[in-house]
DNA sequence: TCTGGGGTCCTAGGACCC
DNA sequence: TCTGGGGTCCTAGGACCC
């Protein structure tokens, strides 16, 4: 039998500000978006007054003053930092691990020495322990035979205090098992959203357990082959394996614009600054890409502007990770799509078709087998990545790239005081 | 005034091939 | 009058996740 830990960093943007932060540990605090347009984390005293996940900042501004919630402009790099310190943590544990997502992650706890006693629930708080410990951060922890009833568990874990932050549904029967599912809503089992879960409540599958029950055929139709995947895991089969390397198999860098804009020459500055950072992370992951895409449009949410959205790509005759080649068809990509006369709100890009910089099929036609370039197309970008790992995100960069226009207003303190 | 930014996978349908 | 039967590949769209 298989056995995953699921191991969730709790409210994790809130949890990594607070390390730094002893003075706000019990107090109410969220994180914002990009603009610190809406709120993407929040403390369980912001969860218990009733602000829901992605809410929109200029619609709780109310309930932040009154309740004197501390709010915070997301920091990715400080969060993605944090990420790679509890994972490292999570090795010391088990070597085989899958980092689903920057908060979360599965181990296989399959073939642990350690375990042969059973407790597995002890197991999980001394993960608890000692990523607290050695990070900072709370996590809870999930047990099971599969990764779907790993997540089940770690929801108990999180949402029942007295478990310590540790649940394990090892070992358990049938009927405890199902009583757990009965009490658990269809829509909050992993794999299962608000579309599915709607056509569901209309054939009365309401509960997991009910979802566990149901008619295998009538799942297959309606939610395809991963609906009978999750109910095969919850009924304890393990259909669903760990992933350990996972290279991207599309990379997509985008922002709303803190102002509107409107020349060509703005987007243009902003999208060169994207592909930039697309194509690090594509050479992050020794990749190449076939395909890029450029897309722009004006604010969805505005009655009064006129709307205009739009989408282009290109792809090349071999795949490339360098970036003035992607910086030079972005720009003619945007150039085809950019119409003036509009309020642009967004734009971004979209790196797809990406190969693995070792299994590459040369065209028989390029010019860059006759000389050196792609030698040294690679090293001018060996160097700057490095560079730029060491001295700071974007420090040396291309020169289409926005350098002093900055396009996105930041601090929302500054925000809530201009509305005294 | 002010509404995020990433990703994954599956399916249906059309184009095209012999 | 009668108009095949396989395939593959690509794309768009829709669902899901954090």
């Amino acid at each position: 039998m298989e056995v995953f830990a699921l191991v969730d960093c709790n409210n994790f943007y809130v949890s990594c500000e607070r390390v730094f932060k002893p003075e706000i540990r019990n107090k109410p605090a969220l994180v914002l978006s990009n603009n610190d347009g809406c709120c993407v984390a929040r403390s369980n005293e912001v969860k218990k007054l009733g602000i829901p996940m992605g809410a929109p900042f200029f619609k709780i501004k109310d309930l932040v003053k009154k309740h004197q919630i501390q709010v915070f402009s997301s920091n990715y790099e400080l969060y993605a930092d944090m990420s790679s310190r509890v994972m490292e943590v999570l090795f010391t544990f088990s070597n085989q691990i899958e980092v689903y997502s920057i908060d979360e992650a599965f181990l296989n706890l399959k073939d642990l020495e350690e375990l042969r006693g059973g407790d597995y629930t002890g197991f999980g708080k001394k993960i608890r322990e000692r990523v607290k410990d050695w990070v900072g951060v709370p996590v809870s922890v999930g047990i099971a035979p599969t990764k779907t009833l790993a997540k089940i568990a770690g929801e108990l874990a999180k949402k029942n205090q007295e478990y310590g932050g540790s649940f394990s549904l090892m070992g358990i029967s049938e009927r405890e098992l199902d009583l757990i599912l009965k009490s658990f809503e269809v829509g909050d089992v992993w794999g299962i959203g608000r579309q599915y879960s709607k056509k569901l409540e209309q054939e009365n599958i309401l509960t997991a357990y009910d979802f566990k029950y149901a008619n295998p055929l009538y799942i297959k139709k309606t939610l395809n082959i991963n609906g009978l995947k999750t109910q095969n895991e919850l009924k304890g089969v393990s259909c669903l394996p760990l992933e350990e390397v996972k290279n991207k198999k599309g990379i997509c860098t985008s922002r709303s614009f803190g102002k509107k804009v409107t020349s060509l020459n703005s987007l243009q500055e902003a999208v060169s600054s994207f592909v930039t950072t697309a194509s690090e992370k594509l050479r992050d992951q020794d990749s190449k890409c076939y395909e890029i895409s450029v897309f722009i449009r004006t604010n969805f949410f505005s009655k009064q502007d006129l709307q205009y959205s739009n989408i282009a790509s290109y792809k090349f005759l071999e795949p490339t990770s360098y970036s003035p080649d992607l910086i030079k068809a972005s720009r003619k990509l945007l150039k085809s799509i950019y119409r003036p006369g509009y309020l642009y709100q967004k734009a971004g890009v979209y790196l797809s078709g990406i190969v693995n910089g070792d299994e590459i099929q040369e065209s028989l036609f390029s010019l860059e087998n006759f000389d050196f370039t792609k030698e040294r197309k690679k090293s001018l970008m060996d160097c700057v990545d490095k560079l730029n790992k060491r001295f700071g995100n974007q420090k040396v960069t291309f020169a289409s790239n926005n350098l002093g226009s900055k396009l996105s207003v930041k601090d929302p303190n500054s925000i809530l005081n201009a509305n005294k």
